[in-house]
RNA sequence: CGGGGUGUAGCGCAGCUGGUAGCGCACCGCGUUUGGGACGCGGGGGUCGGCGGUUCAAGUCCGCCCACCCCGACCA
């Protein structure tokens, strides 16, 4: 519960974040540096998310598993890029039941090592293969500078594994994957992406290529919300994952490995929240609705208790909170609500039980614009149809405000007006060093390489030279 | 890891030149309230971030440490 208002949105988006992660009661900090507690609020919009990417993981033919949490460090230097990516990051345990380990484990940063070295041991046959495993865990990386949901050490996640026979397998499947991150975060969460390559410089320690989906936040900056990659036959090799092949010949497996995590949630707050709170998109919303019931005195008591239950009993297909908290005004919990993002909020007073109706409020309009008042004779499907309509407006508002704030720019000199408010998508060469260069000047960054080019070729708007491929440029979190 | 800031009740803060801790909100009880963040009365709650030092006496002065936040370099 809270009842001070919340920083401004426009003015100091950083606080007006954090303040809303603790007033609504989705997360808080841990007693241990970087880490997080995710309340039930937070959690059952995790667990929402959770089941939306898990049954379409299940109809693609993934199965679900558990791996441990620790793992040899020696398994972490097997592979020469994904050393060097994580070893700054890692949590090592040294010391176990009071002795001083053989080998110290490594709390797993990701589970691609431990994950190769039980691979190698079930793959023997073409006929093993392809093995399609996901992970619902948590993982630990050791963060200097945390956000809750954002960056924090730990953070619960979702991690595929793939083995595959051929590089053709390994790469529809990385697309595959990156296609449904995509379409959940379009359909489910009701936030746009833009599919695409990562650069060398920001792919994913040890793969091949990395594919990311990236969404612009409130703030203009890009978030990368879910990354899928193809990591060749690299951990193949590394652990030695082979399989005889129909010709009696062995064979390195290619493999694959995607991701999305409780970062989304950080997505969700800062594509659709205002200064009101969190505006949660219906899908994905702990509760779809809340009612709050409204009586002057203890003769109305009664009767808008009678109607709520009435209502409530239409509505058992949504997913519905009765606020009937005593001692409460109804005003308190219209914005404890709005704070919540609740998508839909039904007042019942006697007003509406004398005439039949209740009243009802969506979130995403401004204040106590979107209310109206309808019958309670069929109104499970004026409800079905707001929520559509709020899940729809909420992705095109948000479709709108990434347009709006994308630019092509020509010149380099545009360029860096750009993306101190938006993206840019520009012509670049390709070339590391000038990436580098351009993140220097302007802090932006390359957030990856659109997959729907037009085409075409131009010059690279840092240095001129000659550029095949348009990148997504931005500041970003 | 560099620069800056903050640690006093659950949250936000006050506490002067040292004298034994307070305000608002939240919380508990009773009553009146309830269609946009109600009100009255009465309560409970503190190793003042930690350790050490100075002093008759430290929230206050000194030293060291720790944590968190913001801005940069690195990362889902």
């Amino acid at each position: 519960m809270s009842e001070e208002r919340l920083p401004s949105r426009s003015e100091n988006f950083s606080e007006w974040y954090n303040q809303l992660v603790l007033k609504a009661e989705l997360a808080d900090y841990a007693p241990v540096r970087g880490c997080m507690i995710v309340r039930p609020y937070g959690w059952a919009l995790w667990e929402n998310l959770q089941a939306a990417l898990d049954r379409r993981f299940k109809a693609t033919g993934h199965v679900n598993a558990a791996f441990p949490m620790l793992i040899p460090k020696s398994f972490l230097e097997r592979e020469k890029e994904h050393v060097e990516g994580f070893s700054p990051q890692l949590a090592v345990v040294t010391i176990g039941g009071g002795e001083v380990l053989e080998e110290p484990l490594v709390v797993r940063p990701t589970s691609e090592t431990i994950i190769g070295h039980m691979y190698a041991k079930w793959i023997k046959s073409y006929r093993d293969l392809p093995v399609l495993i996901n992970l619902w865990n948590s993982v630990l990386r050791w963060e200097i500078r945390t956000k809750l949901f954002l960056r924090t050490s730990e953070f619960y996640w979702q991690e595929g594994h793939t083995a595959h026979a051929t590089e053709a397998e390994a790469i529809a499947e990385t697309l595959q994957m990156l296609d449904i991150y995509a379409e959940v975060s379009e359909t489910e969460a009701a936030i746009p992406v833009v599919k695409g390559r990562k650069s060398e410089s920001e792919k994913f320690a040890g793969a091949r290529e990395s594919y990311s989906i990236e969404s612009m936040m409130g703030d203009t900056r890009a978030l990368q919300s879910g990354t899928s990659h193809h990591l060749g036959q690299n951990f193949a090799r590394a652990f030695d994952i082979r399989y005889l092949d129909r010709d009696n010949q062995q064979q390195f497996c290619w493999t694959t490995s995607w991701g999305l995590s409780t970062r989304m949630i950080g997505a969700l707050i800062m594509v659709h929240g205002d200064d009101q709170g969190l505006i949660l998109p219906p899908r994905l919303a702990p509760y779809q609705i809340v009612v709050v019931p409204i009586s002057r005195d203890e003769a109305e008591r009664g009767p808008v208790a009678e109607a709520v239950g009435r209502v409530a009993q239409q509505l058992t297909g949504f997913r519905v909170r009765i606020d009937d908290r005593e001692g409460l005004t109804p005003g308190f919990k219209f914005n404890d609500g709005e704070m919540r993002g609740v998508p839909l909020r039904m007042e019942v007073g006697p007003k509406d039980v004398a005439q039949g109706t209740v009243t009802l409020a969506r979130r995403d309009r401004p204040g106590r614009q979107g209310k109206e008042s309808v019958p309670q004779e069929g109104l499970e499907r004026r409800v079905a149809d707001l929520l559509d309509d709020i899940q729809r407006s909420l992705f095109e508002r948000a479709l709108a405000f990434q347009k709006e704030h994308t630019h092509e720019p020509a010149t380099y000199e545009e360029f860096k007006e750009v993306v101190q408010g938006g993206w840019a998508l520009a012509w670049w060469c390709g070339e590391a060093e000038c990436e580098a260069q351009v993140k220097e000047e302007t802090k932006a960054t390359t957030r990856n390489i659109p997959l729907d080019q037009p085409g075409g070729s131009g010059v690279c708007v840092h240095c001129g030279r000659p550029a095949r491929e348009r990148a997504l440029w931005s500041r970003a979190y």
